[in-house]
DNA sequence: TTTCTACGTGACCGGCCGGTCACCTCCGCT
DNA sequence: AGCGGAGGTGACCGGCCGGTCACGTAGAAA
């Protein structure tokens, strides 16, 4: 059935080396520091070829590289974080699931660090320059409707407190995210002050994301 | 006492307004996309001006604005959202303490979009540029502290859960961040798809963030 | 072998921007 | 009024970078 021909699949290694490239490049330097000559250097292209394949250039390749983060990064581990639907028809399961969720999360970031760094700094462009690419934006928003659709089911059942579902899905990556960066600064600079996050296992970040999201940060004696 | 002459408040007024030139065109652009000329043209200052004050030039116009924001703004809200010590020492005082702290921080912001914006946009370079100015890192950090106090009152005296204090503060002040942001994003775009976060009042706000991270997001009649 | 096409290449261009500095104005002093 | 200097000014410079395009090459076709 699909049978790519040779130079058809040359085509996308190359791309997927540009994509790669340019990710390292962007991680390091941000949008603006990254200049297209480092990202043909690194990708070992001369720089009109990088014109070949994104024809709009730099921004072509952020837009392209986050859409591929996004739905093969994100999208892929919060889908595969809720296999059992059953599992969030109870407190003690929704806690389990979403505990595997961010468990899932940080150790993907942990694999990919370039990708995190990216996050971090220019992650704001997803919210701000959301026009730029209706198709990033779809992409971007189908993500947390993977995540809105337990969180709702979750509450349907009476495992979560009810709440708004959309703003609960953006809390959670959220802090997510706080951590992990607070991770990488203390990483950066393990000889800094008191560190932001302790750098433990996904485990243990996973435990204390949840533990303060979920069960709350008032001591549980005190609950009603 | 204290007798600046004319000279001297002048000479300080218009470095104010310098600042203030800054603020505008770094939130609007952010740091890369900013220019000296534009600050200078915004500040009704020729761009040498800009370089008599600050003689290192967008770095250094950059640095004293964070600072100036991160003293006179964030240390300054979480210090006078914590008059009395004592309110920490039972779960309910130290909730209604947090949660005026929240609410403090989403009014300070609504009165300083520019200055959220900016924040938004460029605050990861106060994690990874920290060698930048060590005077900055060192305020800081002192916010942090600031807020690490508190929390630790509040668990000795077993109205919070026992964890690292630290990493409870930046997780605080992440979801604050991470809420407004989710706000903005929403305000911007109001025909968008369904929001990130609803748009209230400055109250509203801290209810949900303060339910979701000191009540937990699991069903309360289902806590220990 | 010859030809032709697709495509990789990097020298080059034009605009932009951070930073400088010679000039000039304005104010205070005599 | 005349003088001097502190300091504001913006034209200018040099480097940088995104994007282009005429050229070269390699590989397919004949």
């Amino acid at each position: 059935m699909n049978a790519p021909s040779r130079r058809e699949r040359e085509r996308q290694m190359r791309r997927q080396a540009m994509l790669a490239a340019a990710l390292a490049v962007f991680a390091e330097k941000g949008f603006d520091g990254a200049t297209v000559d480092e990202i043909a250097e690194r990708a070992e292209f001369g720089k009109g070829t990088i014109y070949n394949y994104f024809p709009d250039g730099k921004d072509a390749l952020f837009l392209a590289l986050l859409d591929e983060l996004v739905v093969g990064g994100l999208h892929r581990v919060i889908r595969d974080s809720f296999p059992d639907a059953d599992e969030l028809s109870t407190p003690a399961g929704a806690r389990t699931a979403f505990h595997r969720l961010i468990r899932s999360l940080v150790e993907h970031h942990r694999d990919e660090d370039d990708a995190l760094l990216m996050f971090l700094k220019e992650g704001h462009r997803m919210a701000f320059d959301a026009g730029k690419s209706a198709l990033l934006a779809e992409h971007f928003n189908a993500v947390f409707d993977a995540l809105v659709v337990p969180i709702e089911a979750a509450i349907a059942s009476g495992a979560l407190r009810p709440m708004p579902a959309r703003p609960v899905a953006h809390l959670l990556m959220g802090n997510v995210r706080g951590y992990l960066m607070a991770e990488l600064d203390a990483r950066c600079d393990p000889s800094a002050t008191l560190p932001a996050a302790p750098y433990g296992t996904p485990a243990d970040a996973a435990d204390f994301i949840t533990t303060a999201l979920f069960d709350g940060l008032l001591a549980s004696d005190s609950k009603a």
